[in-house]
DNA sequence: CTGTATCCCCCTCGATACTG
DNA sequence: CAGTATCGAGGGGGATACAG
């Protein structure tokens, strides 16, 4: 298992790694990948779905995400335009990493508050009066 | 399954996930995780293990991450000083999701890294010729 | 509807220099 | 050795306005 946590591997600017953590390390990607797994979306729906997401920043995202092999974009020529994004096996295959991530969050989001607290506390004790 | 996936969460700002992913989106917090794994290290070591890392981000990175529970900090009183930082249990369980990540990494990263080649060669042709 | 173009601000990172 | 202080450059993100 080790073989697969090289140190070495994810400090160099080169490794997959580096790769994969500009991807999964930006929310709007991951929100992007989360709201596509339930299927097709629009841009609308997109920008709905996702919110607080400027269109300039979601189509940047999305451009990415597209020429990584991550989705799809489709376009249909109608009277409405019609854009339709749709995650590629390969998108939908970072639900694993994703999953791993939300799992470890969810499991230790109190600790980490906790933690958080407790230091605050000992930084600022006039302020934790709460 | 899908019930720890459940998009709504990560949307909002104030989930856990988003705190997660401020950490392990962080290319220098992974980078003082994988190297702790092996044991503690001392701050010049950990410098020159990660390579590239200004003493000032490094600071920055070890402090937040002390205040999250993921590392303790140990001052010895020494005539040359040392500081010797270590991974507590919560910090080595971000191994888990790290895993994860790096696992997708080393396994797609061929077709991500094809996927850019095609896209970059539709996008100018004339580059492509190699 | 689906983007694109612009401007702007913030924030982070990096380089350098200095202190305990 | 272990940090801190400062400065400057840069990118990303957001708001707005406009185009196909």
């Amino acid at each position: 298992m080790e073989d697969s946590l090289r140190p070495g591997d994810a400090f160099d600017p080169n490794c997959p790694t580096r790769l994969v953590l500009d991807r999964i390390g930006d929310k709007w990607s991951v929100l992007v990948v989360l709201s596509l797994l339930d299927g097709p979306r629009r841009f609308t729906e997109l920008r709905h779905t996702i919110g607080g997401v400027t269109p300039k920043v979601l189509t940047q995202t999305l451009r990415v995400m597209e020429r990584d092999g991550l989705l799809t974009r489709e376009v249909f020529a109608e009277v409405p335009p019609r854009v339709e994004y749709a995650l590629t096996p390969l998108g939908r295959s970072l639900r694993a990493p994703i999953e791993a991530v939300t799992a470890w969050a969810e499991a230790n989001v109190g600790a980490v508050v906790a933690a958080r607290a407790r230091h605050d506390e000992r930084a600022s004790p006039a302020a934790a009066t709460g």
